[in-house]
DNA sequence: TATAAGCAAGCAAGCGCTTGGTTAATTATT
DNA sequence: AATAATTAACCAAGCGCTTGCTTGCTTATA
């Protein structure tokens, strides 16, 4: 007896399921974790049978590599874009800032937490990721060193670094995007504990 | 055929066996995540059958939200401990900020970072976690009202103290005890983030 | 006719948890 | 003091379910 199905499937008049399949499982992997996460709810997220990712994805942990991969590629396009041609650094570092809030906090997938579930990856796997975001520090790095060499700034030793993204990753864990505060306002109150000093400094 | 076991149980001359079944399960939990983490690894750990564990707890959440709830109450004591009877403002954040490294990067459970954990908990186990994390949280905003009225750190607005432990507790992800650098260093060095401005302002 | 995309069905392994019994220590009773 | 009853702490076995994934087939497009 035929389950209801609905109308008919446009099948291939909407092309792109692979990348659905890759949206679905970030935003499912973010909200329950990898593990709390069966391949059976990402397939249902796309109106799939239970079996049917497997012929886009050669397993689960594949699935996960991708979707990291690829939330890590469009976030670092979207670092370089915004950023890219501001000479001033303080002015570019507010610019990275925002938008790394916006990458973690706006659209539906928050991929940079994503980053969190890399345990669940092999060695291999985990090296390639590894190397994804390597390159996406590199601009702050680079910025932190020109604010450092300017004298805006103490220090811009790696643990700077590291401390500034802990203090934007972790938004992720209290941020409400309902609340009374904008991310605007949180970009220059995440600006102003890096930087107070210059006001100071240079009056 | 007696599976070769050893000795003899001490049994009761070892008493507090559900401790050690928290302590295993937290190290694991945070290790491996909580659903990455199965009943059997628990029980392995600490040298009980697969279904032993069950005596101690009704479940495999239970044991989490207990570990949850006994490991934040010795960090937050320590933090009392170690805070209580410091008068200066400043100093008192320095001893609050190393106190809590310790707690997040020393000791072989890390603590805070079974918050982490926490969607796996049902609403109400979630609610009774909050509120033990809520009461952490307080002698840290009295203290940065304490410095904010001082005039030594621009604002003590929520967000700050959520940057605050954002910059600390995602240290975690990337610091190692085997490096160069040391949690008093490290304790400096956030230090140095929030209240940078107060040596520029008094010059 | 050939291929891309998916479904229907199900397998083997692993999961949380239960059940019924066993043993050593403790307490109560004679 | 000796014996019986009770309890705390586990083990051995396994149940029912879910999991990631496979296989063989169907359908729509090229």
């Amino acid at each position: 007896m035929a389950r209801g199905r609905k109308a008919r499937n446009t099948a291939l008049l909407e092309p792109n399921r692979r990348e659905e399949l890759l949206r679905a499982a970030a935003r499912l992997f973010v909200a329950k974790g990898f593990d709390a996460t069966t391949t059976r709810d990402i397939a249902d997220a796309v109106g799939m049978r239970s079996g049917s990712p497997f012929y886009h994805f050669r397993s689960k942990q594949d699935l996960l590599k991708a979707a990291m991969a690829d939330g890590l590629e469009t976030g670092y396009r979207r670092l370089l874009a915004a950023s890219d041609g501001i000479d001033d650094a303080e002015r570019r570092l507010r610019v990275l800032i925002r938008t790394h809030l916006s990458n973690l906090l706006e659209g539906d997938c928050q991929t940079p937490m994503l980053l969190y579930e890399s345990r669940s990856l092999d060695a291999t796997a985990r090296a390639e990721i590894a190397a994804i975001t390597d390159r996406y520090q590199k601009p702050w790095q680079a910025t932190l060193d020109e604010l450092a060499a300017a004298g805006k700034l103490k220090s811009s030793a790696p643990p700077v670094r590291l401390l500034l993204f802990g203090m934007l990753n972790w938004s992720v864990q209290w941020y409400r995007a309902d609340g009374s505060l904008s991310l605007d306002q949180l970009s220059d109150c995440a600006l102003a504990m890096l930087l107070a000093p210059s006001q100071a400094t240079q009056a």
